[in-house]
DNA sequence: CCTCTTGTTTCTAATTTTGGAAACATTGCA
DNA sequence: TGCAATGTTTCCAAAATTAGAAACAAGAGG
């Protein structure tokens, strides 16, 4: 595999990563809705401000969210447009899956 | 948040989990052409065995591809219908976002 | 200038993930 | 039965991730 090629697996490791998080899922689920502020989200989700904050950061880095500063308070918001049926599939994806293996096993 | 919404999140998770490896996509997209058997895996992506077989048993835990025992082979295939493009999605978003980014970087 | 609010960064400890080697299990075949 | 090939599991050390506390930065308003 040349080196081009690695690196293009590795970009799309990297957005799966950012997903990869139960709570950064919730984030991204509540940004769907509206635009919300780090406070807001930290207080609704129960965690720390920094612990918000850090999320949202790898989100952004992802590219799946952006800010913006509007005096003291940084408002996050959804930017990519197919992260949420990504979601949809994976929970469908699985949920399909263990129904399968459940049918299997009644077959016996 | 409930218990229930909270396994949710965690379900959804697991899932992305999954994908966040270059090496698991990269494995993902070799099962896209057809059914491999574990050592052709490993050959092809130039790794130990034992670690192609952890990769493939997660990607099997989370519904991604299933498993057929051959005589001493075990032959692996893809099974989630939207895995491959969910992985087209992120390398979209993610290229796009940055060549965004790169036009605003531009127009400063 | 001072203080409060909001967010980010840094630091630490705990947890999780990962790869490689070795041991082990299973199957096919001489 | 003995042996080779294939996969899985186990063990270990290294690396990465995470949460929380504390320090730090930036702006708003008195």
């Amino acid at each position: 595999m040349d080196e081009r090629t690695q690196r293009r697996y590795a970009l799309k490791a990297e957005m799966f990563k950012a997903l990869a998080h139960p709570m950064r899922i919730y984030l991204l689920d509540k940004l769907k809705e509206r635009p919300w502020c780090v406070c807001e989200l930290a207080a609704e989700a129960g965690i720390d401000k920094s612990v918000a904050s850090k999320h949202l950061s790898q989100l952004k880095a992802a590219g799946l969210v952006d800010d913006e500063k509007r005096g003291t308070l940084v408002v996050y918001r959804l930017v990519a447009p197919c992260v949420l049926d990504m979601a949809a599939c994976a929970e469908g994806t699985i949920l399909e899956n263990r129904r399968k293996k459940l049918d299997v096993v009644q077959a016996l």
